[in-house]
RNA sequence: GGCCCUAUCGUCUAGUUUGGUCUAGGACGUCGGGUUUUCAUCCCGAAAAUCAGGGGUUCAAAUCCCCUUGGGGCCGCCA
């Protein structure tokens, strides 16, 4: 069997973390299988889906290194694969559902369908339509259409058992007499989700569905949409775990900005948040946790999906970017890190991103800890100066002290070895190293944490590292 | 309220199919220590799950069966 995987979302807000973790098991699963992954732009609901939207979640998808084979930009075999593009198609559907009486047309105004849904709520009654509409002959329906009477389409929704085999959670099972006929369209030109899913994953093949957790109870309405169409029964149904907040309940905007856009922005890489997603609800069966998307795509196995929900650890994902930090190549960095030291050069980010590789935990941070090297002027309390119990006076030495071996060295031997060794034998002397190498460290820095003073020392240049220990010392001396 | 899904450290999870090797393993986070001029990296160590609870089957149960409870999702002329 060729295995065709879809990812169908809606274009009515930004691609967020869940929705991507989707795409990603899609693609996981296809790729493994040797099969296709689709992509199809959902986008029936006119008011809430805006072109805006599709593109970032285009973007997001390409930023995220999930290439779709059919779909947007890709063309393929099943054209058009953007749901307003196909109404035509689903027409003609709804057309002979209607003709076959297997779909009628509903009059009941959407304020008295509201008003039932909540009697039949607040009786605690299941919601469901009472069928009011379903007893109208083919005449009767066609008179209230000709009056210009506002109407609908619905499925007439057979009572009866729905099962099907989940491929992470098994056999599920569902009594249709609770769903009642469910809305196939507005009107003919304006299809809704459900009808059109139908569709479109038989026209387009698509052998599996994988989706979240919430389409459960869609399932058994799009097979009995798929008998009423006389498609057969041939897709195989994962549903994924839910991705949840801290509060256990499914990661929404109540939870914060989830988009990928922000995470983005924040200096996550994509093949962290791929590594990080996959490892949500999925794991290797092993004590690995590093994973390309070209591991991924090895090892990914849908028996070793989890079933209950897992909650999106912002530590985790942390920890796993800053990993993929360490690995990358200091030039690769610099090119990534650029947009937060703007104004600054590449190869000027280059030098100094080196000695955050081990300390980035998000390319966003370098903004904050690496900005000193990029000032005319450092601005930091002068008590930061002071190590361990030692007085001004001592600091203000120290300082002296470190103006002087500094200035002696040639500006080509200006280099971190170098100015170890020397600074390194001569703290010694004194037995504490941080006499000497706190005071100069914070001088260059004006942090109380950074990199090494050598380093720091060697990427300013000596010129720029002296006049910050003179001023140094000017600041320890003034009494302010 | 109805229906459906689900249940191992705070979190992500291994182990459940084929009961015994599990006095339950790993990772993140936390705490302590080492390296070190600071922070981070790295290394070492610790705390952390009576395997939701109860009952049963069995020589033996996290693993099999039953019940209960908790958590979640869905009940739209959204997707």
């Amino acid at each position: 069997m060729n295995v065709r995987t879809r990812f169908a979302p809606s274009p009515t807000g930004p691609l967020h973390m869940g929705n991507a973790r989707t795409a990603l098991f899609n693609y996981l699963f296809a790729k493994k299988e040797g099969g296709v992954f689709v992509l199809r732009i959902e986008d029936t609901d006119k008011e809430r889906s805006s072109p805006e939207w599709e593109k970032d979640l285009l973007e997001n998808l390409h930023w995220l290194g999930l290439e779709w084979d059919e779909g947007e930009g890709k063309e393929g075999p099943y054209n058009p694969y953007r749901q307003s593009e196909r109404t035509e198609i689903y027409k003609e559907y709804l057309q002979q559902l209607l003709e076959q009486g297997k779909a009628y047309y509903c009059f009941c105004s959407a304020e008295d369908l509201e008003a039932q849904r909540q009697d039949q709520l607040s009786r605690g009654v299941a919601p469901k339509y009472k069928g009011t509409c379903r007893e109208l002959s083919k005449e009767e329906q066609e008179k209230q259409l000709q009056s210009g009477k506002s109407a609908i389409i619905r499925l007439l929704v057979p009572e009866k058992t729905i099962t099907f085999k989940d491929l992470i959670r098994g056999e599920i099972r569902f009594d249709m007499g609770l769903v009642g006929d469910m809305v196939l369209a507005k009107d003919l030109e304006t299809p809704l989700y459900n009808f059109t899913v139908v569709i479109d994953d038989y026209l387009m093949k698509i052998t599996h569905v994988i989706r979240g957790e919430d389409h459960i109870s869609n399932t058994p309405k799009q097979m009995v949409l798929e008998e009423a169409l006389g498609f057969p029964h041939t897709i195989q149904y994962a549903h994924l775990p839910l991705i949840l907040g801290e509060d256990r309940t499914k990661l929404s905007k109540r939870h914060g900005d989830n988009s990928v856009t922000r995470f983005r922005k924040e200096g996550y890489l994509p093949e962290a948040v791929v590594n990080f997603l996959a490892l949500l609800g999925w794991n290797p069966g092993d004590e690995r946790e590093i994973f390309s998307l070209e591991n991924l795509v090895k090892e990914f196995s849908m028996e070793k999906v989890q079933k209950s929900g897992a909650v999106f650890n912002m530590q985790r994902l942390d920890w796993i970017n800053g990993s993929y930090i360490r690995q990358k190549s200091p030039k690769n960095l610099a090119e990534l890190a650029a947009p937060y030291l703007p104004g600054v050069s590449i190869d000027a980010i280059e030098k100094v991103i080196v000695l955050y590789k081990e300390r980035l935990r998000k390319l966003s941070e370098i903004g904050e800890l690496a900005d000193f090297f990029f000032k005319e002027k450092l601005e930091y309390p002068k008590e930061l100066l002071k190590w361990k119990q030692y007085s001004d006076k001592d600091i203000e030495k120290a300082l002296q002290t470190v103006e002087q071996i500094l200035s002696l060295i040639p500006e080509a031997d200006w280099t971190k070895e170098v100015l170890g060794e020397i600074l390194l034998k001569e703290a010694e002397k004194i037995g504490d190293r941080g006499y000497l190498l706190w005071p100069m460290r914070v001088a260059l820095t004006g942090k109380q944490a950074s990199p090494g003073p050598f380093e720091v020392a060697e990427v300013l240049g000596k010129e720029k590292a002296l006049a910050r220990i003179k001023s140094a010392i000017s600041m320890v001396r003034s009494n302010t």
